[in-house]
DNA sequence: CTCCGGGGTGTAACCGATTACATCCCCCGC
DNA sequence: GCGGGGGATGTAATCGGTTACACCCCGGAG
């Protein structure tokens, strides 16, 4: 491979000189300049990233740590996030499958080194004791995570009121009998999303029966799961509301296949609005979230505090979220802001 | 930060042991050994990544090239290089949005240093001569791209048979007007896909008309466009195969606006067999590509080349493909296999 | 008792960049 | 003519690891 000293020689200067004119600090002749150029475009050379991180201690590159890469989701989220990095001219490392503590962990003692900063989305609980124990300097960027007090970074997703916003619609359109699929126990935005669901069901003095929540994991599988054990229960619920698309997607499955009409005998919605949702049969009624620009807020918030060190400082954001009905619900009402002003 | 020569000193022995601790090379007394082991976690040392790159030329980083990150896709696909990479102790380091030859040569240049070895795919004729400059022994697994000849590993879907399985059995259930939407012109993938329809067609003697070829660049909003299109032509088509499932899925939700029963007055069927595919409405028929298997033999390909350097063998492979004969294309019949032996 | 061999350890060169500091040279003003 | 200032450039330390090589010490063989 070709170095820096290869093209001073080659140029008849000095490294030095190499490394100015790659990076214009320094004052450089003109002359000199175009020269260096030359050769080094002629050689084929690109600067080693890792020298040039051991002498600046900089790596032009964000981590994100996720808990799993399946689906639309963190397909999304990632999107957004790899459009920022790359905008501010940074690299993306991508670390997924880390759900348990001491996981979680070792990956993050593996990113020394290799990034500048960690946009960490992991809804289990011990992630937020292993990312405390990072060097308070170190930048992080928490999604979703609940235990983020203003000691970090972090962006959430309006789940509480959306979900709220969602059951009221649904009250609204007459139902008395709604049921949830939730996500796992554990996982922040899941119970965010039952908080709003229980909510709004206390606000206007309806029925809530443990039977009609039912535990899903965010996959369609597990909608579909628990759809088939909702279709079982006696009163039948007459609306589900699935704490994200996907799980949504899998009851609308499952209810075609018991040949249940929806919207007219079971209404249906979701959390999330990922892109499929609206090609659903019928197009899925949802709670938006700007997926990508979760991303690319995490990303914002993560590269000023690289840039900025000390005096940046460090919040809490909400990521607001919109009513996104279609027909799945029946009701073709007028799309109600759920977030906060 | 705390770096080996802290360890050294509070384990009171050299850099050289810590290190031999820590790569389990060379002899280390046991006693010696815990010592340091115990010195380090308690001060918390984790190795620079950069400082150990520069020194063993080495990352344990693969990078994965991509034109995009949209859609199911490429979550599968990523999911699947980054399950194997992980496996084998590997990080991941994701650019995407390089279409165009320039680009893709900055990025190329960007990744020295950071990557051990990269998986490029590029349908863009541009990628090819941007990947060729790269010197021999730097390891690339091409997915998808036409020119791999025997220079270049590159693991490529069996497009041209599968397309071609599809619309046979698209003839066999009696169709003889079938459409075809296909990816975009200069694409690989694509171009395999519409040779597979047109040879199916041939060898069946039914007619293909130019008409029926319609455009598309891979997206759900596309096979919408495309479809509204083909509802136009007279004689209208009585099936439309989409070179991709995005597009017919696009596709569905445009003939269920037009009121257009499927399969009884079209039938649809799609390629790739994404995790959706199964919950539209109908059930998608489509050809399986198991996307994150795919990811996961360019990675252990990738990691053969980079482990066993001179001495590992470069080949084409190419991935075999399953038709999935699901609602959407009226005949629930055997799903044939549809890859050469 | 001496010599040899090898396991355990330390010293220092090296990987390829950046950058503080020294140096040189040229031009300008007095 | 001379001193000073500043722009252009070079020298070498530095980042944090790995590793070739030297060294020391101890036990066993001759």
């Amino acid at each position: 491979m070709v170095t820096i000293k290869d093209v001073a020689r080659a140029a008849r200067v000095s490294v030095a000189t190499v490394s100015r004119v790659h990076n214009n600090s320094g004052p450089v002749t003109e002359g000199t300049r175009r020269r260096v150029r030359t050769v080094a475009t002629r050689l084929g050379y690109a600067p080693h990233a890792a020298a040039r991180t051991l002498s600046t201690n900089r790596t032009t590159t964000v981590g994100v740590l996720l808990p799993d890469l399946y689906g639309e989701f963190y397909s999304e989220l990632i999107r957004g996030i790899d459009q920022t990095a790359q905008r501010h001219g940074y690299h993306l490392l991508v670390a997924s499958s880390h759900d348990r503590k001491p996981t979680i962990e070792a990956a993050l003692q593996s990113m020394r080194g290799r990034v500048d900063g960690l946009v960490v989305m992991s809804p289990a609980p011990g992630a937020y004791g292993a990312v405390r124990d990072l060097p308070a300097s170190f930048p992080v960027v928490l999604l979703n995570s609940t235990a983020a007090g203003r000691a970090f970074d972090s962006i959430a997703v309006a789940n509480a009121p959306g979900a709220r916003a969602m059951v009221r619609h649904l009250i609204a359109l007459g139902h008395r009998a709604i049921a949830m699929i939730t996500g796992p126990a554990k996982n922040s935005d899941a119970a965010g999303r039952v908080r709003g669901y229980r909510a709004a069901l206390r606000d206007a003095g309806v029925r809530a029966a443990p039977a009609w929540e039912i535990t899903g994991d965010f996959t369609e599988t597990s909608g579909f799961a628990a759809c088939l054990r909702l279709l079982g229960e006696r009163p039948r619920p007459t609306a589900i509301f699935a704490a994200n698309d996907a799980m949504a997607i899998g009851a609308l499955s499952a209810l075609r296949e018991a040949n249940v009409r929806v919207p007219e005998d079971i209404a249906v919605a979701g959390f999330d609005d990922i892109p499929m949702a609206r090609y659903m049969h019928p197009p899925l009624s949802t709670v938006r979230v700007n997926i990508s620009a979760l991303g690319e807020r995490a990303t914002r918030r993560l590269l000023d505090a690289v840039a900025n060190g000390q005096h940046h400082q460090k919040r809490r954001e909400t990521l607001p979220v919109t009513l996104v009905i279609r027909e799945s619900c029946g009701g073709r009402g007028q799309p109600a802001t759920a977030s906060p002003p």
